[in-house]
DNA sequence: GTACCTGCAAATCTTTTGCACGACA
DNA sequence: TGTCGTGCAAAAGATTTGCAGGTAC
């Protein structure tokens, strides 16, 4: 779990020096995986990202397009994701932030990092704790889904 | 996704009623998942709560656990939670509350509501968001693994 | 009696693994 | 040249579904 720098995670040609000097090789299918992780939206899936990757490189596995996506996230370049109840999901370690999930309808907020900071604090102190609020999504209603609910508890609809 | 109340949630007998109430059938499948279930530790996998019930009713089917957990779940008798990277746990929705879940040796903290309280707040005021912080597991790292983790980034070990 | 529920088998979906061949350093 | 990486097939793990028969109400 060693942690690389932000230098070394800027661009395609920066990681693929930084699998070299760890001892892998920079192999075809490595650079277009990479070239769709740094061209692509956010949060892709396994698969997404293996459908992307035969449009550079047809002949790329998707189980080669797995060992890859291992090797970069023990590399540190990128995390995988828990969203909703779908696949796991994979992004850009420089890319990363955290996420309220709705648990009826699946809509996606960005949240920023300043809402955490007082759980960060408190789970510092108290458990002495790092809150990584970025990997799993914080799950709840959104404002559409909890007029809905609040509705549908009325006594006489 | 209606809520039922707290005194309907407080027995197999009387989830049984809120089920025949709602036009299910009280049967020996979901007796026998609901008595688990009461019993139980948290954090139930549903083949560990298919193991617990074949001790009591032998002929009940994993299928049937997946179904009357689903069912369960849509009454709002159960959550179900995504902590690390195995499968779905299920608990009743009485006994939830949130989780610290170590990233690196998976080790779990159950974190009091307070130290949810600011987040909740600001998710309401900012986004119109109700956070539900049992849902998915805060990840992190704990004491010991961050402790490890700055170890290996000194200079020279 | 009828709609709901169940057991069983098979399918589905996501991810992992074994193996022999090919390619990077 | 030797190791690491890859394609392919097959396995594995978790969950869902089709169907025919059984059961609660």
């Amino acid at each position: 779990v060693k942690n690389a720098h932000d230098e070394e995670l800027s661009s395609v040609e920066s990681v693929l020096d930084l699998i070299r000097s760890s001892g892998g090789r920079s192999t075809g299918s490595r650079r277009a995986l990479l070239e769709v992780l740094f061209d692509s939206g956010e949060h892709r899936t396994a698969e997404e990202l293996a459908r992307a990757v035969k449009l550079r490189a047809p002949d790329v596995h998707l189980s080669t397009v797995y060992r890859n996506l291992e090797e970069l996230e023990q590399l540190g370049v990128i995390v995988h994701n828990h969203l909703g109840h779908g696949p796991v999901t994979y992004q850009l370690v420089t890319r990363t932030h955290a996420h309220l999930l709705c648990e009826n309808c699946g809509v996606r907020l960005e949240a920023p990092p300043s809402m955490f900071r007082a759980l960060v604090a408190s789970a510092r102190k108290n458990f002495d704790f790092e809150v990584d609020p970025r990997h799993f999504a914080i799950s709840g209603l959104c404002a559409n889904c909890r007029r809905e609910r609040d509705e549908g508890a009325r006594p006489a609809e």
